[in-house]
Parts: C-alpha cells; structure tokens; sequence
DNA sequence: CCGCCGTTCTGCCCTGGGCAGAACGGCGGG
DNA sequence: CCCGCCGTTCTGCCCAGGGCAGAACGGCGG
C-alpha cells in the first residue's frame, strides 16, 4: 500500500524563491504520518490518544496546521516515541531529500523506482512524497 | 562568558508529571540561540536578517513563543543554515539532556563541571541550561 | 449495500503570533 | 559619572490561525 501525497501548494509556489527544502510543518507532519502508519495505528485511534480531534491530526500530518509544542508532545506520546527521536527522524528525511535531489540529474532515484522496490522517500518540489507502508 | 537561562516556568511545572524532555520550542530555541551566539552574531542583526522583530526573536530563542514554519526558515536562513542541520543540533541537545539525565546518579556531569571546562550543555529540569561561548 | 478510513469543508471561539513603542538592567569604555 | 550597545520584559494591539464540532465527501474492502 503506497500512500501518495503532494507538497502543500505553498511548498510549489516557493519553488520560485529556489526553496531548497519543505517547512518545519510539512517535515513534521510527513514523518507524523510515516511513523504512525508503520505502526498500523489509525489516524482516528492515534488522535483520540494524543487527545486531539482527528481531522486535526489529519491537517497536521499533512502540513496544514501549524501545531504547538504541546501538541507536538502529545502526539509524539500517543506514537509512543519521544522528541528526540523525532526530530531525528526528521532530520534524516530532510537530508534525504537532498540527496534525493542532488542525485537528481543521475537517474539515481528512477532506477530505485523502476526496480519496483518498497521506498520510504520523502521528495518535494515537482515530485512526490512517496510513503511505503 | 557563560550565558545562564533557565527552563521556561511552564517546562518546570510539568516536572510532577515526569516529562522527560523539553518542548520543542524549547529546545528550537535554545538551539538557535547557541548557533547564533557561535556565529558572533547579535540577536538584533539576526532579526533584521531574518525579518522580524528583535524582541520577538528573544523569545522565540528564550521558548516564549511557537514561530511558523515560515519564521523558523526565516531564522534557519539568517543563521546561513539548513532546517536540516537544524533539527539535527536539535535532536543531538534533545539526546544529550536525556544522556545527562541518565547519568545524573553517577555525578558524571557535576565532575565535568568541576573541571572548569567550557561545556555547551543543555540540561533541563531543575538544572540549569549552559551555553558556553 | 455497508462500515471504516482519511480528507475536506464550514463555521466558530478565542488564543496567541508578531508587532511597535517603551522601559529596564547589564556591561564595557571614555 | 555618562554613553552606547546589548538583550529582555512589559504593554497594548491587530488579526491570523490554532483547534474544534458537525457534516459531507471519496476510496476501499467485504
């Protein structure tokens, strides 16, 4: 089950602006939702733990919302992990989003894609934020 | 030059409930702060180029206040960095209070202090957040 | 069809983001 | 002493948006 979802239209519109990475939001979020599928938990059950409406934990996954450190806390309990492991794991994607895009111009990442493997690529600018379940 | 802060009052008071780590305005902040005092850098050039206003800058790095997403690239940008060395720092300090916390029984960091060496340390609950120059 | 999932929409309350102006205190230098 | 610079806090303000509830939508599998 792949989970495809685009860059918020804000994170296109500052393609302009040569923007090299996503926002805070839209990192956070994605890494949200990545842990939180892994872990086969739903978005509905996830954010009654967190205490949080889900269509909010929803908008915050994707990057619509921006939400406070006390959110941030509460969902990051109810994925039962901790900041510092999240804010890692965000860092990484957002590394791997430049790699991604440094090996752009070699093919690099439609050779991994045609080879039909599992990814777990975060991407932005024109491309996809693809999520391997 | 040593620069004492202290945790925010509210990081203080959910001592009772045991939380193990610092908000992540709190540690954004304290991070940002680190680099921008590293770089020599005045908190109120970094505003200009960052284009807000000094005083709010004192808080976002004092934790006061959650900055957008925009804001943090705003400041990330100023600061002649990347979100991504940023959250990385950020999950380093976040990793490194736990580790200090672990070994609190010890009297690890007490020798350390004890040492007079110039130490870039971030501690949290009832202890003091350290920022050497 | 149904139920479950996630998403989007609408409308709302009210918190707080972010600011400007002012004042404060600390520090170093003349 | 004064001054300038630094960072912080305070006050007051505008308004953006956090976060919610209810409703509706679309996708998917049984």
């Amino acid at each position: 089950m792949v989970t495809v979802s685009r860059p918020s239209p804000s994170a296109l519109s500052r393609a302009g602006k040569r923007r090299p990475e996503p926002l805070w939001r839209e990192a956070l979020g994605n890494r949200l939702r990545l842990i939180r599928t892994h872990r086969r938990l739903t978005l509905a059950e996830t954010a009654e733990r967190a205490g949080i409406s889900p269509q909010y934990l929803s908008e915050i996954e994707r990057g619509r919302k921006e939400p406070s450190s006390e959110m941030i806390a509460a969902i990051v309990g109810a994925l039962g992990m901790s900041l510092v492991d999240l804010t890692a794991l965000v860092s990484d994607d957002l590394r791997r989003v430049q790699v991604v895009d440094l090996s752009r111009s070699t093919g690099h990442e439609r050779g991994a894609a045609s080879a039909g493997r599992d990814l777990d690529r975060t991407v932005v600018e024109n491309r996809v934020w693809l999520v391997a379940a």
